[in-house]
Formats: C-alpha cells, structure tokens, sequence
DNA sequence: GTTGACACCTTAACAGCGTTCAGGAATGCT
DNA sequence: AGCATTCCTGAACGCTGTTAAGGTGTCAAC
C-alpha cells in the first residue's frame, strides 16, 4: 500500500534526474513521470520549483553534513578542516555542475547549519577566537566552491566537445604570443592532486595568520 | 543610418537587461523588445541563446582583462595578484549573480584568455616556476569566485526576505545549541573587510608554499 | 452506515519560453 | 536592370512552470 508521494522522494528523483540527464532535464513534467504522477501532483507537496531547487540544495549539504561527522576526528584542526573540505569537494562533484548549483546558502533546514557547530567546538578548544574559526571556514568552503566551478565546468566542456581540450587544440586557438599561458596549460595536472596542492596553500595561509 | 543591429548590441543590452531585472528576464523575447526588434531577429546574429550567453561572459572577462591592465604594476607579485584578484571580484559584483553565472571557462575568445600573459610574465620574472603561478593564478581565482557567490547569494536572500537575514530572527531559526555557530554570525562584517581579510590568507598561503 | 472532512491526485488549460522556417524588404555588385 | 546578399518579419512548433476545479479514497463522528 504505497500510496502517496513523499516530499522526500520528490527531492530524490530529482538529484538522480540530475545526475543521469543534466540540469536541463529537471523539468516538473520529467520528474513527475519518473514517480509516475501528473505533474500538477508536484504542487501539493512543494510550492513551486524554486523551493525544490532549494530543496535539493539542502539535501546535497545534509549528506555533506552527514559524510563530515562520519570521518574521525583528525589530529589537529588541519586535519579536521582539510577533511571538511574535502567531503565539500566530493559531494559537489557527485552532482552535474553540483558546485554552481548547490553552493551559496539557500538552506532551508536549520540542522544543516548547526552541522558546523562540532567544527567550531574542535576550533575553539584549541584556544582560537571565533572569529578565527568563522573565517577559515569560510575561506576553505569560498575555496572548493570555486575551485570545483572550475574543475567541473573543465570536464563538462571536455565531454561535450574533446577535441577543444586537447592540448594541441588550445594552444592553435590561442594563436600567436602567449606562451606562458601555454606553457602552464601543459602543466596542468589530475584534479585530485591539484585540489590537495591547493588546499595545502590555503591551510598553509590560516596557519600564518592564526600564528601572528 | 543606423540600420541594423550587432552582436556586440545584443551581448550590451543583454548585460543591461540582467542588471535590471536578474537572470530570469533575459529571454530572447524581452532582449529583442529592448532593441526594438522580433525575436527571431536575433538568431541572425547568434546561433542560440546558450551562445548568447557565453559571449555574455566573454564580456564580462573581457572587461576584467581590461579592467587588471589598467592596473598600475605593483611593488612584488603579491601586489599584482592581490590587484588581480580585485578587479576579478568587483567586476562579478557589477552584475547580479555575476560569480555563478560568469565563473568557469566559457570563454569564446582567445585574447581573454591571453590577458594572463602578463601576470605570468611578472611572475616568472621574479624567478618563478609556470607551475607555480599557475597555481596561484587558479588559487585566488577560486577563491573570488566562492566569495563572491557567497556575497552575492547572501545579499539577494537580504533583498528577498530582509527579515530573514536579521540576527535575532536568524538565531530564532537555528533554535538551541549552536551556541558558537550564532556567535560567529554576530561576528560576521562587511564585505569588503572579509574579503581583503581572506584574500591576506591565501596570498599569505602562496607566499609560504614558494618560500619553500 | 451514512455523512462529512481531509489528503492527495487528475484533467485541462494558461501564458511564456527558445527556436525554426518561409518569405519580404533593403542594399550593393555587375 | 538584374541578381545576390544581408537583415529582418510573421507565424508557427513543442516545450516550460503554474493554476483552478473537480475527482477519489481514507478515516472519524454520529
């Protein structure tokens, strides 16, 4: 006696409609086909597609909130904010264009919020100002936001046209002159380790300033 | 006789249209009004709106480029990528949801992207690697663009709901217990301090990593 | 056991969207 | 004068989010 359609379930088909079709497809049509249901059935459960957007969005940092408090506590507050970013990163590429669709703070769940409450209690214990604390979180998620934009923007790009990303390609469509530019784009490397090069200047960065 | 309308109208009106009316009243519809023409007047000029947009966000880059080399250069490499961090930020900040909609590599033209040379050439001139300020390009690029859509997001939930972003109605909403998550939220300041305070972090974190 | 309230969904329609296509009007070339 | 090219119009297509009115089933009260 399955009867009904959950708000949960709602949420739920459309990160999978996300994950298998793009952004495009969330449509109120697609999604209510895929629970079997008129589309206007949507309307009971959500106000309008914005809120299930925000929804989404919630949703996607709840399970950021969840993968966070399962990792061990680290030694220290590098660890434990290097961990934080890192789930961040993961989760976002798990969606299409997770990163741009998901970031900012269009929370809807209080919980989701006071999830970096345990974060702050870890910081604050080690003798820091709650400024200080409130300022490296912020810099570390401003960061994989920005830094998965990209890294997912990349790969979208390579998928829909390769032979744009190929190295050969970009430096013939850059032309004469730049070759600085160029040489640094053959540099480029795998996003795993990047990212940790990255991350390791940013925490490099806190570390100075809390130490002044 | 100005018979005729150009690419580079349509991209400027377009530009206009989002900074007056937000991202939703950009349709092929309103743009065509605004140039007082049919709509399918403009797929003469663009292949489709998606192109449209790219060539938005060229734009937009392109005004950073112009925007960095109208710079002065510095005293040092922290000076020039601390500038270039700045224009990057204040010319997403011309438009509303600049960051989410004008961050990631859409770029249509080549001289965009060769506006970097210079930065890389300063860099390299101070002895060091192209990987290394590659890295430090990519690394603040990051980060202004996470900001930013943190600022911007932050300040259009404001204008939506002003009451929402008060802190008592704030601290009401998250309920007990996140004693030092609403502590931090008290604490929380100006824009532009924020920004100055984070971006002194991660150049301080570059710093350390090319001193190595 | 009928009545009424409520929760949940359907059917049907609306305006607005991006996009296409056939054709018309002006312009410049030979 | 005739032709080709450039730029735009008019009308339509299928799609979108959203709403209003009405149906069906379930459960509680009398």
């Amino acid at each position: 006696m399955n009867k009904g359609i959950t708000r949960e379930q709602i949420v739920t088909a459309a990160l999978e409609l996300l994950d298998d079709q793009g952004m495009d497809a969330v449509t109120v049509r697609a999604l209510a086909s895929r629970l079997d249901v008129r589309p206007s059935a949507l309307y009971w459960h959500v106000r309008n597609k914005q809120e299930l957007l925000d929804e989404m969005a919630t949703e996607v940092m709840r399970r950021v909130a969840g993968a966070f408090a399962a990792v061990p506590p680290g030694d220290g507050w590098r660890d434990d904010l290097a961990a934080y970013t890192r789930v961040l990163r993961s989760e976002y590429l798990l969606h299409r264009d997770g990163a741009r669709i998901f970031s900012g703070t269009r929370i809807t769940d209080p919980d989701v919020v006071r999830m970096k409450e345990p974060l702050f209690e870890r910081w604050t214990a080690s003798g820091w100002k709650p400024a200080d604390a409130d300022d490296a979180i912020d810099l570390v998620t401003a960061f994989a936001v920005g830094f998965v934009i990209e890294e997912q923007e990349r790969r979208q790009a390579a998928e829909d046209d390769p032979s744009r990303y190929s190295i050969d390609r970009r430096d013939a469509w850059l032309g004469e002159g730049a070759s600085l530019v160029k040489e640094a784009g053959h540099l480029r490397d795998d996003g795993d380790r990047r990212f940790e090069r990255l991350l390791g200047m940013v925490l490099d960065g806190i570390a100075a300033r809390l130490e002044t």
